[in-house]
DNA sequence: ATTATGTTGGACTGGCCAGTTCAGTTGTGC
DNA sequence: GCACAACTGAACTGGCCAGTCCAACATAAT
């Protein structure tokens, strides 16, 4: 029938055709495999469907992964690696350029929240909740590789902002986990879990309530009033 | 083979034996519906295995549920309907009876955290994310019905403080998801999604943590040192 | 006793799906 | 040109399970 992939690859570089398809067909399977599994669920998405969806053949699938159990694992693999790039980015903007304090959270708050509330990150999560049981090595990957991270690093700037006399605080890591907490507990209840989409100016309110009520508790001046 | 239910039943009440046994089986089966569903996930969950469990044969399940599906629903309203309550208890701890509004406050975070931390109830939010997509009603089952109720009621235990003059803010509603979102956060990582359990001493921590900075933020008083 | 209702175990149908196999195709390196 | 590796489509096996049906049994009310 139709051969995109062959076709495309070469026009674009000889060489590399080969390779450079049999690449692109695993990028497909893994991003068709997680829009299955968020859909339909592990156990009900059927690797045939999969396949479909990538356009590839289900032996295809079978000859990249194995079966159906490492296709999950990779596929979380690849979920969780594009998380922590695009928070960790997030977290990178809180630096102390002499700038305003609380436009400064404000704006970590916001691109943090867009992270949390990104379509896929909440598949993600769902699909983590939904197969904890039965694989619970996910949990690892995803909460070890990412979110321990991401709390990490935050708790790093928010220590040399201490440091620099801009907050006080003698624990970074618990003064992490609550700013996290009064961003992302707010949103969940408004997100439906994910089900409804929360728009940018929503995301804003919630992170700007956030940065008060923290600089509130954590703020070395002793708080202007509101 | 053994009918230990309608030995049982006799026994308390003759008149009642019928409809006691019959109310009893209803029990059992979601009970042991329950059980199933939040071990093996809800497609994975054979009904012969739910009846097993419930010590009942398959064909009663049907008789009382029909399908798989309403039985799932019924699940989800009886499990909802107890969290409720419990949840509602822990709430009403929050009274103006002079007391030290600190201690009262870490008192009923605790008691929040518990419910929260319940195995049951992790179990419920799981399987809740897994189905999510295949059956959105549950979600209002849920969040309706029971988060956002048991928010409201914080609120107006908030509001009633703040009139007292006891706490300082324009918007109890605010302040109870706060108040919520600065207690669940925290444990929510290191619960790893309910697979470890959270001793008693750590969510006194993790309440006393939460009201610490809940109080720094609402407090009437300037807020003395800690 | 009889009737009605609920329960039981077991057998049975129809459908779904992971994973395999295979014969035939396509593009690449040499 | 040839050999090689990946890819394809399709058929096939074996297992699992929702939901139904049935003949036998228990219990309560009349």
């Amino acid at each position: 029938m139709m051969r995109p992939m062959s076709g495309a690859g070469t026009s674009a570089g000889q060489r590399l055709a080969g390779a450079r398809g049999r690449i692109d067909k695993r990028r497909a399977i893994l991003d068709a495999a997680f829009t299955v599994f968020a859909r339909e669920g592990y156990a009900q998405a059927g690797v045939d469907v999969i396949a479909a969806e990538a356009g590839v053949a289900k032996a295809t699938v079978y000859n990249h992964f194995g079966d159906k159990e490492t296709l999950l694992r990779q596929t979380f693999a690849a979920l969780a690696d594009s998380a922590l790039t695009q928070n960790l980015a997030a977290v990178e903007r809180l630096a102390d350029h002499g700038g305003e304090l609380r436009a400064m959270l404000e704006d970590v708050g916001f691109h943090l929240l867009q992270c949390y509330c990104d379509d896929r990150s909440w598949a993600m999560r769902r699909l983590l909740s939904a197969e904890i049981n039965q694989f619970p090595d996910l949990l690892d990957i995803v909460q070890g590789q990412v979110a321990d991270r991401v709390t990490e690093a935050l708790a790093d700037r928010l220590a040399r902002l201490a440091l620099a006399g801009r907050l006080r605080t003698t624990d970074p890591l618990l003064a992490a986990e609550q700013f996290s907490a009064l961003l992302s507990g707010p949103v969940d209840k408004r997100s439906r879990l994910g089900t409804r989409h929360v728009p940018d100016t929503e995301l804003r309110t919630v992170a700007s309530a956030a940065v008060h009520t923290f600089l509130k508790a954590f703020a070395a001046e002793p708080a202007e009033a509101t």
